[in-house]
DNA sequence: AGATATGATCTGCTTTGACGATCATATTGT
DNA sequence: ACAATATGATCGTCAAAGCAGATCATATCT
């Protein structure tokens, strides 16, 4: 087994892709569950997390943090606020570009989906001991954060933003 | 700019989803580009990885270790046979398996390929310290070791596998 | 030997997501 | 104020990938 074990493991230890795509497929089976009340799924659920006021959140940049094409969000907005959960305003800064807010009924939806989600961010990292755990979600981030790639383009304009 | 690094930074310390998929998603913008030579991009250079008969490389027990779907698979090697980077071999233990070995110029090709991954990935975690990025490539690898599923459901009976 | 199960391939269907073009609205320059 | 420009949102088209079903070859079980 363990001359077995080492060889598995040898492609996800040295291949970095490999191993972020086997934590996020695990990730998002669980997440397709924990969302599955939510229109967009995963997805939604995402944008559902973004979409306050302090991020200047109009469906552009929403996109663009998400990484997901700005047609798409559209169709996710569309649903998110056909559910009640989200709803489109003009920013008044710039009354081109329409804010994307949660509702009341948002904010008890993120709550309750965000709960499930938690307890799948859970069992992805279940592998590992909890500082470890731990030490993993603070490298993870911080090796994120500049991940977006032009994103401070349009906020840094905007300091109330 | 604090006040909108840490708001914006919210989602991504919180949301262990998000941060992966963003980290993801800036892996495969590099990938793709450093695997252009090779048939089936990111995905054949990930089936060019484990085409090695140390771990049981059925296209089965690859699809599923990649978490793509078998019909793909065929195509996929397919395109890496034609190339002539892997070759398929009836498995002596069971002849309905075939297993997906790489050829000599498969190694070449892995080798070359490998080294541009590796600045790909080293510039993906590039937001890190060299020890902070250590840590996470080890805590990483922990943590997706069992991920795949169903994973040891056919090399378990296999020992020699 | 016959029945059943598994692996690989092929075929068609459906969905998803990206790309390009277009439209609507707001901002800027004169 | 009005034209020119810019920005964001929407629509239509298209390729990639997953999914289900059927077929064929081989293995295993009884």
């Amino acid at each position: 087994m363990t001359d077995m074990t080492s060889e598995r493991g040898l492609a996800l230890e040295t291949d970095l892709g490999q191993a972020l795509a086997a934590l996020l497929r695990r990730y998002l089976d669980g997440a397709r569950e924990a969302t599955d009340e939510l229109p967009g799924g995963p997805r939604g659920y995402q944008v559902l997390v973004n979409a306050t006021a302090a991020n200047c959140s109009n469906q552009a940049t929403l996109a663009q943090l998400l990484g997901i094409d700005r047609t798409v969000m559209t169709y996710l907005v569309d649903d998110l606020e056909n559910a009640g959960l989200v709803e489109r305003r003009p920013d008044p800064a710039d009354r081109r570009a329409r804010q994307v807010l949660r509702t009341t009924a948002g904010e008890a939806a993120l709550t309750e989906a965000g709960r499930r989600i938690r307890a799948v961010e859970d069992h992805v990292l279940g592998g590992l001991a909890d500082a470890d755990a731990q030490t993993f979600r603070r490298l993870l981030a911080a090796a994120a954060v500049d991940a977006p790639p032009t994103d401070h383009s349009m906020c840094d304009v905007v300091p109330e933003c």
